[in-house]
RNA sequence: GGCCCCGUCGUCUAGCGGCCUAGGACUCUGGCUUCUCAAGCCAGCUACGAGGGUUCGAAUCCCUUCGGGGCUACCA
């Protein structure tokens, strides 16, 4: 798949755990690697935690595990190495020191001794004055005896870089030109007084040492890249060795606001548990924000790494709609394989507390499984479409309940006792036919009237899955029990 | 406020000057099928934000306007 021309390629997936991987991030993960893989390049996974503040250890490796859980292996990265690592960029701090130093040696960057507070007050005075917000420069160029005053006074500088004049111009490959005056882009700061590296330090000089080639991230570091570029030339890299930018948009949530906790779920972790398959949540994904050009929908991932290309993702935000989720998980689970479907099917079963493994259980769930299997939208909606099947102290539900109290049903019920009581063979042939003949033909009753009673005397409930096979699952003993059970409620 | 990005059915999208009385999917509504629930099948509702240009012709190009969003941190 790979081709010379395009073997060069490396993307980066770079996000910064401050908690669980949510939607988007997960959407330009699946483009990253997409891109990636379509084009037979490189899928480096870094982990962006210069913010000791905010990220933790639990969420870096449940990141890890997430990517993992949906596929998208990567080429370097956590776990896996490579030869640009360390991919923690906790673990590269002597790098940026490094960079940071060039910086200030070169007049590229100068340390800036102007304490929050004051940084707060020149701020607040310039929205009052209705100009530009921004560092203003007070540090830009301070005299050796200004600098002893303020360490003097112990002040500890950050170091902030030197924005030139002009502007910042860059071909976006979704937006196309985009261009940025640099009145609007101030001097920033790359190094904390403590010495910890800033987000715009890190990510530019990470994207160099790693040979990153493409960025492909969300729309909201689209007003960064400008500082980005600055990084790289005081790196000393030449326009035409940037990497190629593409910023995509965001997916919103349900109220037209970014995803968040309050409108949706936002967590992967959370779809997982839910029974939703990675490969749904990707293909669905994949429909935001980009589409085959046809009107294809149903995308497996061989497929998007086959068709992806950056060029055909939109410019504009997309949406998160959890019924159309659904309908594609539902998809994909009528599509998987009788093994597969076992597979998936298992732990939400013993999680439930369903069953607890025996060999006898996962017989009668790998029978049960296909009529169940086209009824269902999401894999935690298994446990109660079987428990009927395992329960050890049956009892049929309230609402139904009610509904086989009257002289009609009792009737019904003990006629298919007496029908169902001689049937030498137990079958869903043969429970049908015993049935159908004494209480639709017989009784002259309609079938969904005749077979109501008898469902919800069986399995407890007035919605189940196909009767007849349902009822063979049970056995003969458990469905005769049961239905002698219901005579008396 | 300033800078930047974005704007086709409720939602995701197809559309790149004539094939568009705008197509598909999800949702919703009605129907068929039917042992319930699903699945499946059929039908229906609903969109080019607005106003100006350019052009023989505009959803497609330009301008304005309105609306939405992002950024404006010693967050990313």
């Amino acid at each position: 798949m790979a081709n010379s021309q395009n073997s060069q390629v490396r993307v980066r997936f770079a996000p910064s755990p401050t908690g669980d991987l949510h939607v988007g991030n997960i959407r330009t993960a699946l483009f990253d690697w997409a891109f990636a893989r379509h084009t037979g390049g490189t899928f480096i996974f870094r982990i962006e935690d210069t913010d000791k503040e905010r990220v933790t250890d639990e969420y870096i490796q449940r990141a890890i595990d997430t990517l993992k859980w949906l596929g998208l292996n990567w080429d370097e990265g956590p776990e896996v190495g490579g030869p640009n690592g360390p991919y923690l960029q906790s673990e590269r701090l002597a790098i940026y020191k490094e960079w940071a130093d060039k910086f200030l040696t070169s007049g590229a960057a100068y340390h800036c001794y102007c304490s929050s507070e004051e940084l707060e007050a020149e701020r607040e005075r310039q929205r009052a004055a209705n100009v530009a917000p921004g560092y203003g420069g007070t540090c830009r160029n301070l005299t050796a005896d200004q600098i002893e005053k303020f360490k003097a006074e112990g002040r500890k500088p950050v170091l902030r870089m030197r924005m030139d004049d002009g502007s910042t111009t860059f071909v976006d490959e979704i937006r196309g030109e985009v261009s940025f005056d640099h009145k609007y882009v101030p001097d920033f700061v790359l190094m904390r007084a403590d010495g910890s590296p800033l987000y715009t330090l890190a990510v530019a000089v990470d994207d160099v040492m790693m040979k990153v080639t493409h960025v492909l991230r969300g729309e909201d570091l689209l007003s960064s890249t400008p500082r980005q570029i600055q990084v790289y030339k005081a790196m000393g890299l030449k326009p035409d060795e940037y990497p190629t930018f593409a910023h995509l948009p965001f997916v919103m949530g349900q109220d037209n606001a970014k995803l968040s906790k309050r409108n949706g779920e936002v967590s992967i972790a959370w779809y997982r548990e839910q029974g939703f398959l990675p490969e749904a949540i990707c293909n669905y994904l994949a429909l935001l924000g980009w589409s085959p050009g046809d009107d294809r929908e149903d995308i497996t991932m061989k497929e998007l790494v086959e068709l992806f290309e950056v060029h055909d993702v939109h410019s504009s935000p997309a949406r998160f709609d959890m019924k159309k989720l659904e309908a594609i998980n539902g998809d994909k689970i009528r599509a998987l394989s009788p093994d597969e479907f076992l597979k998936w099917s298992l732990p939400f079963l013993t999680n439930a507390g369903i069953i607890s493994g025996t060999d006898a259980e996962l017989n009668l769930v790998k029978a049960a499984l296909p009529i169940i299997q086209e009824r269902i939208v999401k894999l935690d909606e298994i446990p109660a479409m079987l428990k009927f099947l395992f329960v050890k102290e049956f009892a049929v539900e309230a609402d139904s309940k009610e509904k086989i109290k009257d002289d009609q049903s009792k009737q019904v019920l003990k006629r298919a006792l007496e029908v169902l009581e001689p049937l030498a063979s137990w079958n869903h042939e043969a429970i049908e036919g015993a049935l159908r003949a004494a209480l639709v033909e017989e009784m002259g009753l309609k079938p969904r009237i005749a077979f109501g009673a008898v469902r919800i005397a069986a399995t407890g409930s007035h919605i189940s899955p196909p009767l007849f096979e349902s009822m063979e699952l049970l056995g003969k003993e458990a469905s005769i029990s049961r239905i002698k059970g219901a005579i008396s409620l």
